[in-house]
RNA sequence: GGAGGCGUCGCCUAGUCCGGUCUAUGGCGCCCGCCUGCUAAGCGGGUUGAGGGCUACAACCCUCUCGCGGGUUCAAAUCCCGCCGCCUCCGCCA
């Protein structure tokens, strides 16, 4: 949620935002007049309250004709004060429902535009050329294939399409990679925590998942629960209707938890392999930060992200994601994209953003600072998405033979294999 | 899943039976001041959060806030209903 303030005080800046975004600004009148008629709403049943609680001292006191005739006047008093009341939330309601609509105010240095529109802020490393190497190489379903790490024909038999079974040193790759992630989280002075995966419609809400997204969201039938597409809706309702102290922040975590996503906008998209799945493994950043601090953590979560991918060597580059594809919740935000041979493409390994006060005002996260209550910033970052990263892995690190060389970093949490080999041809 | 108990302003706690004097008691912690070689002790004061009005985003005034949401009532921390959470016991279970 944006802050009211801003709405009332500079409406023009949320039009504005609204626009960039290539939203319209029809919610923004909207929301206005919403605040007006809910001001009003407000004082009209305050004066109404004020008036009922100093009749009920006298009529406390009172006794006989004098108390009767009291009681006549507040009864009549009472069904005004219940009225305004309705009144006032009906518009408290229209106003709310208005503003949670309105996505974050997107950070003036965020390309403007939709999903092509970023702007490539980096590109580390070359791409391996194969051609020059003299073979063809082969993609990660093929090697996962052939080294007996995935099975997409089993997990389509067991849980439909976008399922997998992760085995042998398939799923040694997962538990070092998450390994490895979360030992250079806790160096870096995260608190590690294993997040739950269901939480309830309020943690889902005031991260911004149910709006616009909820096509994307699994519930739990017959239960008021949902599974979360990322450890950030836990995380991000952690520390809710809390305030922390100043002195604590930033409070830094790096969550492990399975994610899920129906992925019901993508029908035909990325159908091969484990690129696009309903559910996968993720160790994810959440820091709790204040709103000065919160520009210069993203960095720091962005720096984070390339050591990780660095350590897998891998070829990548940064981009800054146009406004259009922010999602609601973010005004800025960094994508590291890893070089896939097969696909010739770069694809999304990982992705940081800045909430700024977004989630916090939804989730009534505040932070003490200075004798003053304010909201708390909250900002998010991919370590490792655990498909992905070995789709790289595999596709980059492949060898003529099928086989696949370990990146050093991972080495010592597979056992120090230094090679994956074929077991079938 | 069944039975019972509990949820008060950071923490602990009084108040709930029997509705109005609760503008919620006291302690701890914290903050400010006094005292004081320093520290401690002592003394005095302050200390929930949200929203609205008026405005200089001050001061002040008002409303809400006793887990959350409803209800009864002129009036609810207090009575009734639902929900959430915690604890104990039973059942089941990785």
């Amino acid at each position: 949620m944006i802050d009211p303030r801003i709405l009332r005080d500079d409406p023009d800046r949320v039009r504005a935002a609204q626009a960039k975004r290539g939203l319209s600004d029809e919610v923004v009148d909207r929301a206005l007049s919403a605040d007006a008629a809910r001001r009003a709403a407000i004082s009209a049943f305050e004066s109404r309250r004020a008036e009922q609680k100093q009749l009920g001292k006298q009529v406390a006191k009172a006794q006989g004709e004098e108390k009767a005739e009291l009681l006549a006047r507040t009864k009549a008093l009472a069904a005004e004060v219940k009225e305004a009341e309705a009144a006032q939330a009906a518009a408290e309601e229209e106003w709310q429902a208005a503003l949670m609509s309105m996505p974050n105010l997107a950070a003036p240095e965020a390309p403007e535009g939709g999903e092509d529109d970023f702007v490539v802020l980096e590109e580390v490393g070359t791409p391996r050329d194969f051609a020059a190497e003299g073979f063809e190489p082969r993609d990660h379903v093929e090697l996962g294939r052939m080294l007996g790490a995935i099975d997409l024909e089993r997990g389509a038999k067991v849980s439909g399409s976008r399922f997998y079974f992760l085995t042998g040193v398939g799923a040694q790759l997962e538990l070092a990679l998450v390994n490895l992630a979360m030992e250079q989280a806790r160096e870096s002075g995260f608190t590690q925590v294993v997040a739950p995966s269901l939480v309830r419609p309020r943690a889902m809400e005031g991260t911004g998942f149910l709006g616009q997204a909820a096509d994307d969201v699994y519930r739990i039938e017959g239960e008021d629960l949902y599974l979360v597409g990322t450890s950030e809706v836990p995380m991000a309702a952690y520390h809710s209707e809390e305030i922390l102290d100043g002195a604590s922040l930033p409070l830094r975590y790096a969550a492990f938890s399975p994610c899920f996503r129906k992925e019901a906008g993508s029908h035909g998209k990325d159908t091969k392999g484990i690129i696009r799945v309903h559910w996968f493994d993720k160790v994810e950043m959440f820091v709790y930060s204040t709103l000065e601090e919160s520009y210069a953590e993203h960095e720091r979560l962005l720096g984070w992200e390339k050591q990780f991918l660095d350590k897998l060597e891998l070829a990548y580059r940064v981009i800054d994601v146009a406004t259009g594809d922010l999602g609601l919740s973010a005004i800025r935000k960094f994508d590291c994209e890893a070089w896939i041979p097969t696909q010739g493409k770069y694809r999304e390994l990982t992705s940081t953003s800045n909430c700024t006060e977004f989630q916090s005002r939804r989730l009534d996260i505040r932070v003490r600072q200075d004798g003053e209550v304010r909201p708390a910033a909250t900002l998010n970052g991919t370590l490792t998405a655990i498909p992905r990263a070995i789709v790289a892995i595999l596709e980059t690190h492949q060898q003529a033979d099928g086989s696949v060389r370990v990146p050093t970093a991972l080495q010592p949490y597979m056992g120090g294999r230094e090679v994956l080999e074929p077991v079938a041809p």
